[in-house]
DNA sequence: ATAATGGGTAAATAATACTTTACCCAAGTA
DNA sequence: TACTTGGGTAAAGTATTATTTACCCATTAT
């Protein structure tokens, strides 16, 4: 992953965190996971846009989907929970993912800011 | 300032720093200051939208302008560096902003993603 | 006089993001 | 049969951001 690629992947990383419903559903799917409906009746939004947030935030990774098969009745029941992730911003993160600005060479050796889907294994 | 504005506060921050063009600004002024034209050479922008990503990160804080009067010119010089800031977001952090959900009553003590103009007074 | 530099602003347009409306299917219920 | 629930999707409309074009002023250089 070389530069451009890493501030794109943090920048959308920032784009989905900097909205206030996708932040209140990852503090509700913190200590629980929640199904759509409870989201939904505690949030109050439509369908439509609860899924288009919801989607958002699995895509990054910071949000986990459990799919559940309930053979009773045939259908797929989904259970979101919050991944354990941190983003941190500040000088030394700045310095680091644009350090070619600077002609520096070290490598970058940890990457505070990126969540993708496998960053609970990478601990 | 109670939960709701906490979270816009966050929401704003994170808005403004979800922009490539603004987190290279931001590198850039970290090391040294750095005047609009040295900017604009830099990163190739129009001047009206140079201009109008610095108002966004001076507006958060982030960024610093300070202002010199050149007498024999009379003219306003503007130089612009990087605050020494921290973002960090995480369950942690996303428990405290959303306390009231989970209806704990304890002060919010440390409040690492807040970014004001104040922030370098208060460390 | 004309053009260039430094530092802007206002307004229009282009590009994204957000949200709603109107649909889909299958199973269960009044 | 008609309606509700669970879990969606596609497309359209609204709202917000990003960007450009056209302009302002004052000074200096050609």
């Amino acid at each position: 992953m070389d530069d451009a690629d890493i501030v794109e992947n943090l920048v959308e990383l920032l784009k989905v965190l900097a909205n206030p419903i996708r932040l209140k559903i990852l503090a509700l799917c913190l200590s629980k996971e929640m199904t759509s409906r409870e989201l939904r009746s505690e949030l109050k939004l439509s369908k439509p846009l609860l899924i288009s947030h919801l989607r958002k935030l699995v895509n990054t990774g910071m949000l986990d989907c459990r799919v559940e098969l309930d053979r009773k009745r045939m259908i797929v029941r989904k259970y979101y929970r919050t991944r354990n992730f941190e983003i941190c911003i500040n000088s030394r993160v700045l310095e680091e993912i644009f350090e070619n600005l600077k002609l520096r060479t070290h490598a970058v050796e940890e990457v505070k800011y990126r969540c993708n889907k496998d960053w609970n294994d990478q601990q």
